[in-house]
This record gives structure tokens, C-alpha cells and sequence, in this order.
RNA sequence: GGGCGAUUAGCUCAGCGGGAGAGCACUACAUUGACAUUGUAGGGGUCACUGGUUCAAUCCCAGUAUCGCCCA
């Protein structure tokens, strides 16, 4: 017998480790099975489970199970990345804890021996995490970017990308955090709105030249006021950059500064002169309209300074310091930054150049990582030439090669691969794949995928053996996460899970992420093995919080899923995300909706309950097509049509409508409804049809087992092990093939009569205050002998169900009877005592209204003569038929309204 | 500035060219042998606004408003 209510914290752990060693989430072993296969987007080695973890790998797993259910041969490829930034930060950090000497001062093959000793200890909770959610991925198969073969396909394809030109080493502008002092991606820098200054300088013109500019403007924008100036004035939110100022650029149309274009300012502070030119860059209505162009730390004064081939100053150092150089004033080397910016405002303000100060919301760079200001520097880095690579890509989804779900999000893949920038893959870390390059004495630099192969080349080109130095810096970690879909099945090597499993099925991921997972995958994926790496991608939602707020620690309203699944258990977490993941919707979390799900378990395993306790045991050789009784024809077929639902929902990733399908079937069909319907039958004499009952309820129940598994795991295992003895466990079972012969139309309409009719005479008795426990009799208004059929097959389960304890027939409802119209007929309820008439009254007069309101709307729908002559035969005949139906429902009504006593 | 999305019951959200739906919350009743983590019944909506297309619009199209997100 089973417990009262299902404990999910006694089952999880022993249910995880008898499906891991029952071998069932490795790809089973069958050559004519279809292979299916999806590659978890590998979390970070340092990360831990959060909501957005939570719901994107159950939907994997969800699928997972649905297509392993259903015979394929299924591999989850799982592992992690080695996050480079984030994992340095953490050993780094736990260094300083523990008072030790700085990753400098330990040197970097001690320092990366030490992370590696961090990622044995402390690395991939992330994993322990995912088997507490049930994710039923190859563990036997788990990969770790940095380990050797996954390292051995990242040199390959450098060396490749190299050679066919695609990668190269180049001065470019790039994000540089000061604080890890290394490049970091586009990505990885978060833009923040905060609170700044904007500074008005004035860079006096050379040998105290002057002109004349407009001050005041008529209506049509025609200057009717001048004044001399001996100056142009420039704006900046960052005025230390002025000392590495090349030029002051204006638009070619400003007519205002068209006197002194060519000429040349003193640029204070710094005395040197620097020319004032024309570029498009400029936005005549903003600030002055003049620009100061600092080519080396903008990236749009970058541009123009390329455009104008201008000097483009580096004046500051890994550590934002202000870098000694022939244009920097001795008297700022070596000041931070911000220091600088203090006394060049204050030098500025001293010589009088100081215009104004505006105080001004300003779009700030930082590091997401060192939540540092982001320093635009040009620097030496080495670049995948990425608008080349993403054509390919962009031309695989534009010939829906592969496909995104849903759809729309291919306007933001499209838009960003169309404009994207070369992508900078160095990083001056030492946590990485370090880049295989190698220079020999005078910088030649030689690159092969290994130091052998390098000095070998090296010596060929030198003629001579001479001694090499390998480049510093690692690659960006996505260099090697853009590998994952083909490294992980072995790439470089042609393994036969290659062979099988390359093309993935499907990329789950959430949106914020298609920059970083598809697009890096679609291009390495298409140039290396010649073929998209998945068909499709599947964006799912955002987690949010109650109020619809982005989950962050720093705002503290991070919901853990961890605490989730130790207070409702792992299937409700899975069971809510999935009911909740709606196409194109985001997903705000609760701990109330955990409950609702949990509360569904619950009801779940009371059915099971009452299964057990009635002998409702499922039979292996029970076949379903035999059965006689339409009340248990129909549960087969709702139970069939519910099977195709979730089978449609889960191939077209619409999870919510198989969360939905689910609960409606098992909630509101089968334990409402059938349950309460075959108790007289279970409690009965008739021992056949008790027999068929308890096959039937026990086939159907096992039938939302199998359909629920994928979504809920755990409990449908559990019940599924308690409720029979099986040949399988329920991961393995076999998923229900759609079968036509189990619709059985005619049995649903009956019985959805039957409940129509109960419901109608609840109803009744509800709002006339009938006493819940008064059993009543019944008069039925009808001659009709299919009727009569009807009620010889059912009356027992409505009787029950109804409250009744007498059902007769006559041609006319009696007087003094509460009266309700089902399907045209008139059912007439006698009782004891004094009739709650005011009541009655009222639900007569209500319901009357309600038909007539209908009623009118068909009529004057038929009315317009241009809908009978141009919509649909059937729509038309469809309305007629209603319009009869209703109307021959509220003549009943009336009647039953007539006959109350006064 | 560019792009995307949202606006449907008190709340959270599905849905959809032809009768407005769910969960939660709310009201009343019920402890009838699976389940109070429950059951039965009920109340509650101008489907943001303005136009257009159509026999027919909550749904399609255009515009407006408000909100959210992404990119610059």
C-alpha cells in the first residue's frame, strides 16, 4: 500500500542511480534505432545551478526522454567549459584568502597547476546540481573544454584558421579590463546608464587665430548674432583621453566651423597642435558639434582616425595608469585614470579653458565579470576573421538549413551576425587554451599544433636550430565552446559517434546566449565539418522573479532551484518551467506555482492510491481494442488523444500545451470524472464489469505514466515501479504509437453527456440550496427510446453522481419540480419539503436570459444576407443548427418557469 | 536612434478569423472510504485605444498610447 502523499526526498537519489546503472542514459546500442542527440550548452566550471539552469536542461531532458521513450538511440552529450576569466577570479581570490602570494609572484605554471587542483576539489557542482534535476545525460561521455582531445580540435583549428588566412594578429581597438587587465569580448562588457559629467573644453586656436561664430538664430535657423572666437569648443565625458587627442573633427556641413576647417589647435595641457578636420562622424546638433578624436581609446573616434590616417596615442597602460611617452606631460605618468581626469579638469580650469560643466546621464562600459570601467585601447590581439565565417551561417538559416523556434529570434541572429565585428580571441590569462604560437629571435612567428612541429618549422626557416618563445595568451573560452557540438563526439578523430550523431538534433538555449552558442557553433560547425551543427534552435524563456524582474544576486531576488526541489521535489520545479514555457513568453517564478505543481504529484498518487486499493492492476496482456463499455472506451480514448497531444506539443517544442494536455487529462478527465464514475462499478456486484473497469483504469493510468515521465520523472518512476511488476523501467518504456482504433467518437459523446448531465443537475441543486446529501428523485421529460438507452447504461453512475435515489420517465415534468434542460430535454427534480422557489426563480430567469442572449446574436447573424450568401455552407448550417438548439432550450425554460408554483 | 516583444478575469498567463479560456485568488456549500496538497457549485473580462480589410476581427493590417527587453 502506498504512503499517503509521494516524498520526493525518498525517492530522487535512489531513482537517479538505478536509471544511471540500469545504462539507460547512454545511447542504446542498436544500428537501425534513429540517433538523436543534443549537446547541453556546457555550463561554466565554476557555476552552480540557477533558475535559468534549471529550465533550460529540463527541456532537454525532456525531450530527451520523450525520444528515448520512443526507441531512438539518445545521447545528451554533457561537460563544461573552463570559463577563463571567471575560473582565474575564483583561485585568484581564494589565494588572497588564504594570504598566499599572488598569481605573479607564483608564477604561471603553479598558479594553472593550482586552478586544475580547484577544479578536482571545488569544480562542476554544476553536475552533482543537474542529477538533482533529474537530467538523464551520458555522464560516461562527460568533456571539459580543457581536457586533451577537446585542447588537441582547439589547436587544430587555430592552426587551420590560420593557415586559410581566417585568423590573424592585428592592432585593433578592443574592450580592455584594467582589473583582469586582459581583452575581453563585446559580450562580456554590460553597458550601464550612469550618472556623469560632460565637460566643455576650449582648444585655443593656433598663433591666436579668430572667427566668427553664431550665437543667435532666427526662426529659420539663419544666424543673427556672431561673436569672436579664438577657440573651437569640444565636449567629453572623459577628459583624461584629451592628452592622447590626434585631431578635432566637425561634419563637412557645419557651416559654423567652415572658416577654420584645416587649421590647427593647441591642444592644452599636452602642447602640441592638432588639426581640425571634416569626418561624418560628427552630430552637428549635439554638444558643440565639434569632436576631439582620441584614435587609440574611442572606438568611433578609432574609426575616424583610421579614415584620416591620425596618430592614435596609447596613453595608458594594462592597469589604466597613464603611460610615459613622448606626448604625455611628465606630470601625469603613472596616475590612474580617474586621478588623471581630477587634474586635467583642474589644469584645464586653471588655464581658463573650462567653458562649462554639465552634469549628464552617460552610457558607461563595465566588465561583467570585474564590474570595472571597460577601457576602449587598441592593443595587439589576435582576430577570427568573423564576417567571413558567418556567411555560411547567415545563409543556413536563411535557406532554413536550420530553423529557430520561434522564429522571430532569426531577426536578432541575422542582425547580429550581419554586423558583426572580427572577433578578438586572445586573452592575456593564463587559465586557457594558450595559443599556439611561436616566435623565433627576430618575431617570425611560426604556427603549428604542437612546439615540435613549431621549431621544426622554425629551424627550416632559419636554417639553423634557434630557440622559440611561445605566445603568452590563451584563447577566449568560446573559441573552444564553438567546437563543442562536433569536439565533444571526438573531432578531430572520425568516431563512429561522429558518424552517428553530427548533425545535433536540436540547440536549447535562451536568447541571451544565441550571440554566444549559436552563432560560434553555426560557424565552426559549417566550416569545419561542412554542416550546420543542429537543425533547429529552440529559444526558451527567461526566468524572472514574482514581479517580473531579472533575477540577479545583486538584487537579492534570486529564487535557488535547489530550494525548490528540497521543499516541493525536483517534478514540481520541472512541472511548473515546463507548464510555463510558452512560446516567445518569459517565465516569472514562485514558489506558490512549485506548490501547485507539487499539490498536481500529490493528486497524481492519490489516483495511484485508489488504483491500488481497488485492484486496478494493468494487466501486460491487456488489450485495449476489446473493451466494451463506453464509459471505459472512453477513457482509452482520451488517454489515446491525450498521448497524440503531448506527442505533437513536444515535436514542435510547445511544452506548455504538453504540460497542459497532461493535467487536463489526468486532473479534470480521469480522476474528476472517470474515477468517480467507475466506483459504483468497483463497489458493484457485477463482476465482469468490475473486471474491465480495473483494467481499464489501471491502462490508462499507466498510459499518463509514460506520457507524464518526461516531464515528471521521479514520481511517475516510483508509481510505476509500486503499481505492477513491469519488464522495464519506466524511462525505458515504450511511448504510445498513435493508434486509430482506440478513438472511439461515439463513446466520447456519450459520456460526455453523461457529464454534462451530472454537471447540469449539480448545478441545479447548488444554486437552489438543495442540502448537499439529499438524495432526490428524477423525472425525465423525454419519450426518446436512444434516450432510454442512454440511462439504461448510466443511470447507476448518474444516480450517484447526481444525488439521486429514483429515475423515471414521463412526457411532461410535474408541478413543483426544480427543472434543468440538457440537450433539449427537460430533467425534473422532486423535493422533500418547500422549494427555495426566489431561488429557483432567479436560475430560471438567469438562464432564460443567457439562451436569449445567444439566440439574438445567431439571428442577427442569419439576418445579414451577405453572410448566409458568402461565409461557409457549414458555418451557416452551423449557426442554424444552434439557433434551434437554443431556441428550442429556452421554450423548455420557459415552461419549467410556468409550472413553479406562484 | 535601430530592432524585438507585450497589452485578454483581482494576479500570473494561454489561446484564436465564426460560441471569451486555465491556474491562483475570491464567494457559498461539503469532512460521502483515493486525495483538505481535496471535492461541488458560483461570481468576475468593451480581449489597451483609433481606423482599415472581411459576410464576420480579441485574432489579420496600419496608426496611437503605455510597458519591457536587446543593440548602438
Amino acid at each position: 500500500m502506498l504512503e499517503k502523499s509521494f516524498d520526493p526526498t525518498r525517492c530522487e537519489q535512489r531513482l537517479y542511480e538505478k536509471w544511471e546503472a540500469s545504462g539507460a542514459f547512454t545511447p542504446k546500442d542498436d544500428p537501425n534505432a534513429e540517433p538523436y542527440c543534443i549537446v547541453i550548452p556546457p555550463p561554466n566550471v565554476t557555476g552552480s545551478l540557477h533558475m535559468g539552469h534549471a529550465l533550460n536542461n529540463t527541456l532537454q531532458d525532456v525531450l530527451i526522454r520523450f525520444e528515448r521513450m520512443r526507441g531512438k538511440s539518445v545521447l545528451w552529450q554533457v561537460g563544461m567549459d573552463h570559463a577563463g576569466i571567471a575560473t582565474q577570479m575564483v583561485v585568484e581570490r581564494q589565494l588572497a584568502e588564504e594570504g598566499n602570494t599572488s598569481r605573479r609572484e607564483m608564477g604561471r605554471e603553479a598558479f594553472v597547476d593550482k586552478i586544475w587542483e580547484w577544479k578536482a576539489k571545488s569544480g562542476g557542482t554544476i553536475t552533482g546540481q543537474l542529477r538533482r534535476l533529474g537530467a538523464s545525460c551520458d555522464w560516461s561521455r562527460e568533456r571539459f573544454t580543457l581536457d586533451e582531445g577537446l585542447s588537441a580540435a582547439v589547436r587544430k583549428v587555430f592552426v587551420q584558421l590560420y593557415k586559410e588566412g581566417l585568423i590573424y594578429r592585428a592592432k585593433r581597438m578592443v574592450n580592455w579590463d584594467p582589473h583582469f587587465q586582459t581583452a575581453i569580448s563585446d559580450l562580456e562588457v554590460e553597458t550601464r546608464e550612469v550618472q556623469g559629467h560632460f565637460w566643455h573644453f576650449k582648444y585655443p586656436l593656433e598663433n591666436g587665430e579668430t572667427y566668427e561664430f553664431p550665437v543667435q538664430h532666427d526662426e529659420d535657423g539663419k544666424p543673427t548674432k556672431w561673436e569672436t572666437r579664438n577657440y573651437i569648443a569640444i565636449a567629453t565625458t572623459r577628459p583624461e583621453t584629451m592628452l592622447g587627442d590626434g585631431a578635432v573633427a566637425v561634419h563637412p556641413d557645419d557651416a559654423r566651423y567652415a572658416p577654420i576647417v584645416g587649421k590647427r589647435v593647441m591642444l592644452p595641457l599636452a602642447d602640441r597642435y592638432i588639426p581640425i578636420i571634416t569626418d561624418e562622424h560628427p552630430d552637428p546638433d549635439f554638444g558643440s558639434g565639434a569632436v576631439k578624436i582620441t584614435g587609440a581609446h574611442d572606438a568611433n573616434d578609432y574609426e575616424v582616425a583610421r579614415r584620416h590616417d591620425l596618430p592614435m596615442h596609447i596613453i595608458m597602460d594594462e592597469r589604466a595608469r597613464m603611460l610615459a611617452s613622448e606626448i604625455m606631460p611628465e606630470k601625469y605618468v603613472g596616475m590612474d585614470r580617474f586621478e588623471a581626469r581630477k587634474h586635467v579638469i583642474d589644469d584645464i580650469d586653471a588655464l581658463g579653458l573650462m567653458e562649462r560643466v554639465e552634469d549628464k546621464v552617460i552610457q558607461q562600459p563595465f566588465g561583467d565579470r570585474s564590474n570595472v570601467v571597460i577601457e576602449p585601447m587598441l592593443t595587439d590581439q589576435w582576430f577570427v576573421d568573423a564576417p567571413k565565417l558567418a556567411e555560411e551561417p547567415i545563409a543556413a538559416v536563411e535557406g532554413g538549413r536550420t530553423k529557430f523556434t520561434p522564429k522571430n529570434w532569426e531577426k536578432t541572429y541575422f542582425n547580429w551576425m550581419r554586423n558583426i565585428q572580427p572577433w578578438c580571441i586572445s586573452r592575456q590569462l593564463w587559465w586557457g587554451h594558450r595559443i599556439p604560437a611561436w616566435y623565433g629571435p627576430d618575431g617570425q612567428v611560426f604556427i603549428e599544433e604542437s612546439e615540435k612541429e613549431a621549431q621544426e618549422a622554425a629551424n627550416n626557416h632559419f636554417g639553423k636550430t634557434v630557440t622559440l618563445r611561445q605566445d603568452e595568451d590563451v584563447l577566449d573560452t568560446w573559441f573552444s565552446s564553438a567546437l563543442w557540438p562536433f569536439s565533444t563526439l571526438g573531432w578531430p578523430d572520425e568516431t563512429a559517434e561522429l558518424e552517428r550523431y553530427y548533425p545535433t538534433n536540436v540547440l536549447i538555449t535562451a536568447f541571451d546566449i544565441i550571440f554566444f552558442w549559436v552563432a560560434r557553433m553555426m560557424m565552426q560547425g559549417l566550416h569545419f565539418m561542412k554542416e550546420i551543427p543542429f537543425p533547429d534552435v529552440y529559444i526558451h524563456a527567461l526566468v524572472l522573479d514574482e514581479k517580473g524582474q531579472k533575477m540577479s544576486k545583486s538584487k537579492g531576488n534570486t529564487i535557488d532551484p535547489l530550494e525548490i526541489i528540497d521543499e516541493f521535489g525536483a517534478d514540481a520545479l520541472r512541472y511548473t518551467l515546463t507548464s510555463l514555457a510558452a512560446q516567445g513568453t518569459n517565465i516569472r517564478m514562485s514558489a506558490d506555482k512549485a506548490a501547485n505543481s507539487r499539490n498536481f504529484g500529490t493528486k497524481i498518487w492519490n489516483a495511484a492510491r485508489f488504483c491500488q486499493m481497488n485492484e486496478c492492476i494493468s494487466a501486460p496482456d491487456f488489450d485495449p481494442a476489446t473493451v466494451q463499455e463506453p464509459l471505459n472506451r472512453w477513457i482509452i480514448s482520451e488517454a489515446a488523444s491525450t498521448a497524440q497531444k503531448v506527442t505533437t506539443a513536444l515535436e514542435s517544442y510547445r511544452f506548455n500545451d504538453a504540460a497542459g494536455a497532461l493535467y487536463r487529462f489526468i486532473w479534470n478527465t480521469y480522476c474528476d470524472w472517470y474515477l468517480e464514475l467507475i466506483k459504483p462499478l468497483l463497489m458493484g456486484e457485477d463482476e465482469t464489469a468490475k473486471a474491465e473497469a480495473r483494467s481499464c483504469a489501471a491502462y490508462a493510468f499507466d498510459q499518463a505514466l509514460i506520457v507524464l515521465h518526461p516531464i515528471m520523472p521521479y514520481l511517475t518512476e516510483e508509481l510505476w515501479g509500486e503499481m505492477a511488476p513491469r519488464n522495464t523501467m519506466l524511462i525505458t518504456a515504450r511511448w504510445p504509437e498513435p493508434d486509430p482504433a482506440l478513438i472511439d467518437e461515439a463513446a466520447q459523446e456519450e459520456m460526455d453527456w453523461v457529464t454534462r448531465l451530472i454537471s447540469a443537475i449539480r448545478s441545479v441543486r447548488a444554486e437552489t440550496n438543495v442540502p448537499a446529501g439529499a438524495k432526490l428523485p428524477m423525472v425525465v421529460c423525454s419519450e426518446n427510446a436512444a434516450l432510454r438507452g442512454n440511462f439504461n447504461r448510466h443511470a447507476d453512475l448518474i444516480g450517484r453522481l447526481a444525488r439521486l435515489d429514483d429515475i423515471t420517465f414521463a412526457s411532461e415534468a410535474p408541478e413543483g419540480t426544480l427543472q434543468t434542460v440538457v440537450d433539449e430535454v427537460t430533467y425534473a427534480l422532486t423535493i422533500q419539503g418547500s422549494m427555495d422557489m426566489g431561488a429557483e426563480r432567479k436560475r430560471l430567469d438567469g438562464e432564460i436570459a443567457k439562451t436569449q442572449g445567444e439566440i439574438s446574436r445567431i439571428e442577427k447573424k442569419l439576418g445579414n444576407e451577405k453572410f448566409t450568401a458568402r461565409a461557409p455552407k457549414a458555418v451557416v448550417d452551423g449557426e442554424r443548427e444552434k439557433l434551434n438548439g437554443y431556441q428550442a432550450q429556452k421554450e423548455k425554460l420557459e415552461e419549467a418557469l410556468k409550472r413553479l408554483p406562484e
